[in-house]
DNA sequence: CGAATATTTGAGGGCTATCAAACTGGGTGG
DNA sequence: CCACCCAGTTTGATAGCCCTCAAATATTCG
């Protein structure tokens, strides 16, 4: 299920690109990198489930992961759907214990796992690996922050508009298109949507001028998307 | 509007047992200490607007503030309460620039007020505070990703029952009780729902063996409520 | 005591989850 | 090359939940 990969140039290269990362010197890199290992691991995995205790956190260097709640039976919540680039669980290098939600492969993903008391042992050593966490959750918080405000403002298809909007290049004038990263049922759970209620959010914005052919999404006029 | 106030020894008591300040030694307390002012402000007053730039970040010493976030037109969405040893917007220390939402006192209030500048400054001087500072951000993480999960799968009587259980005192075989800190509506705002919804959401809970009368709510049986 | 503020109750409607079924596209093996 | 299968997606019907508006009732505070 999950194996180990020796660290490659090309992981190297990856790990670099993560955010916990940037803004990080050479040796400041170099010394987190060292509690790092790479691993993979197949869709549907699951990392870790809620409660187990913690002993490693994420960064996310291929593929998707998503980080989701139990409830007492059967009905499950997704709170962050990770992209290449995003960790999580770092959270849990001050306040540790256990993991509060569990995690989830949701693609055939490449992930960096940090092995939290050492790093936690480095923070007095490099400050800046500190500043570089806390700006990784301080971005996680505004945007959690961001994802709650939206669930309690904004119907399904103000959510879509919202996406597409932050995500699509601009192509012409005031035109702008995107193609999704993940299949949509994916972008459905990201949205706190079930699938049924994303599908019928885009053939409602196809009134305002959105085209969706299987990933691919077009929008005529993003002045009109806004005003959703 | 907003008075400042001479930092008076009661005050002092009250802000180191602020959340951020647990865990810091004599110099470093006092160090981030001086980077704060005491300022009082009254019920509804904005403390700051979304969109402003960021100057300070906040810690409550009494009184109530909400955090909310504005959509276009007219409405708004509460992100969070912030109760007294509560702080908001340390996020702004490392992802600042403006503040992302606004705060408005919701009863008279009593805050610390901290240069988010200075504080920086602080932080290759003292690394600990910088861990505490990392500690409390890693808790309203946590606290946040657990409020959109619990958005996203409880009903309201179960909003309810959730925060009655998490709140309440034992006091005898299997009943407790619970005196509200603030009214209803800052209850309402706190779980995402309209007053009318937790009022009838409480009515729903009388089946489940729940009185209240006025800010007292009291259980009769907590397995009962669990099972909600 | 009285005005302002909270809370409750009722009626109505919009939104989205759920269940079930039809449909799509791409890959498979014959 | 084609029939088939499968996972993902769409569509339809239904029901539950909660918001909104409006009005009645409690509470609080000065």
């Amino acid at each position: 299920m999950n194996r180990m990969l020796m660290p490659s140039s090309r992981e190297r290269a990856l790990l670099s690109r993560a955010g916990i990362f940037s803004e990080l010197d050479g040796s400041e890199a170099e010394a987190l990198r060292a509690c790092s290992t790479v691993m993979a691991s197949g869709s549907h995995d699951i990392l870790f489930q809620e409660g187990e205790p913690a002993a490693y956190f994420y960064s996310v260097l291929e593929g998707y992961v998503r980080l989701f709640r139990l409830n007492g039976e059967g009905r499950e919540a997704d709170i962050r759907i990770c992209e290449p680039g995003d960790s999580f669980a770092e959270c849990l290098i001050q306040a540790g214990g256990t993991y509060r939600y569990g995690a989830q492969s949701m693609d055939n993903t490449v992930l960096a796992r940090f092995h939290i008391g050492k790093v936690r042992t480095l923070l007095a050593q490099h400050p800046r690996i500190g500043t570089a966490i806390m700006r990784s959750l301080s971005m996680h918080l505004l945007a959690t922050m961001e994802c709650l405000a939206n669930d309690r403002m904004q119907t399904a298809p103000q959510r879509v508009a919202h996406y597409i909007l932050s995500h699509c290049v601009e192509e012409g004038p005031a035109t702008a298109s995107l193609r999704l990263p993940f299949p949509k049922n994916l972008l459905a759970r990201k949205l706190g949507l079930a699938p049924e209620a994303l599908s019928r959010a885009f053939s409602t914005l196809k009134s305002a001028g959105v085209t969706v052919r299987g990933r691919s999404i077009a929008v005529n006029d993003v002045n009109t998307l806004r005003r959703i």
